[in-house]
DNA sequence: CCAATCTGTAATGCTTAGTATTACAGTACG
DNA sequence: CGTACTGTAATACTAAGCATTACAGATTGG
């Protein structure tokens, strides 16, 4: 899967630490060491959703919008990487049996096995992530 | 995740259907869509773990080596893609603390995600997967 | 014995998804 | 009105996935 779901997680949990005021791009990027813009892209996600606000000029930048415990990782997961557990098949072939039915089959395997990850995702909070990065400092 | 797992899926399947001779790379990989050097790959991974047999030369080929029922998808992941879930991270920041640990939590968390989607994986055998490729013709 | 038909695997090149980077418009503040 | 931000599009770079080529080794049948 691509990361854009670990740096939405990884913002979340840096927003989390700085309660009382905002975070510029610049200061998350350097401490998930990748590029503003791709936190920016992340964090519009997340705005758009309404997990955090946004403020832009001077003295702006990002601040959480909601409780920490009302926000799980099934939730992020769900806009940041929804279907990203499906590999993509090539067509395959019509006239077999096993080519013609193995896309639906493979669909519907794969939908459940996101669907069962999404409970074990749901019993993660943000509050218990936030919890777990400030175990071992 | 990449479709390793779905090519050796879709290969045991169309084995299960051809229970009593040999089938050649090159009509799976019609079957799949692929090309045959791919399949080749990916058969070679199920032989070395005794899920099926082979057999160089004319008349040679793929067979299953097991009964049905003893194999489940949650084998099959496992030695085709274990560990497709994490997401590469790049080194993050030890002077913050977020970056510091955000790793640390992000795997464990991943961990076991992987863990709990292998138990749904583990409740499909391929007798079932062939199962359903059938019930639809 | 040798030509044909397979697997096994390394090497090379192509294609695409992911990511970084640049650029610049829009907003807010002092 | 200059400075410090977000928002976003466009472009370029990189790595992973995949196809393709090539060829050695095994097996069979004529």
């Amino acid at each position: 899967m691509n990361s854009d779901f670990t740096l939405a997680i990884h913002s979340l949990s840096f927003l989390a630490l700085q309660p009382d005021r905002m975070s510029t791009s610049d200061a998350i990027s350097e401490s998930a060491g990748v590029h503003p813009v791709r936190i920016r892209k992340v964090l519009s996600l997340l705005k758009k959703h309404g997990f955090i606000k946004s403020k832009e000029g001077t003295g702006g930048g990002f601040i959480f919008a909601l409780d920490l415990s009302e926000v799980n990782l099934w939730d992020i997961y769900k806009i940041t990487s929804e279907g990203a557990l499906q590999p993509k098949c090539p067509e395959s072939n019509e006239k077999c049996i096993v080519g013609a039915n193995m896309q639906r089959v493979l669909c519907s395997i794969f939908f459940g096995a996101e669907e069962h990850m999404g409970e074990y995702l749901k019993d993660y909070s943000m509050k218990e992530v936030v919890d777990l990065v400030n175990k071992r400092q």
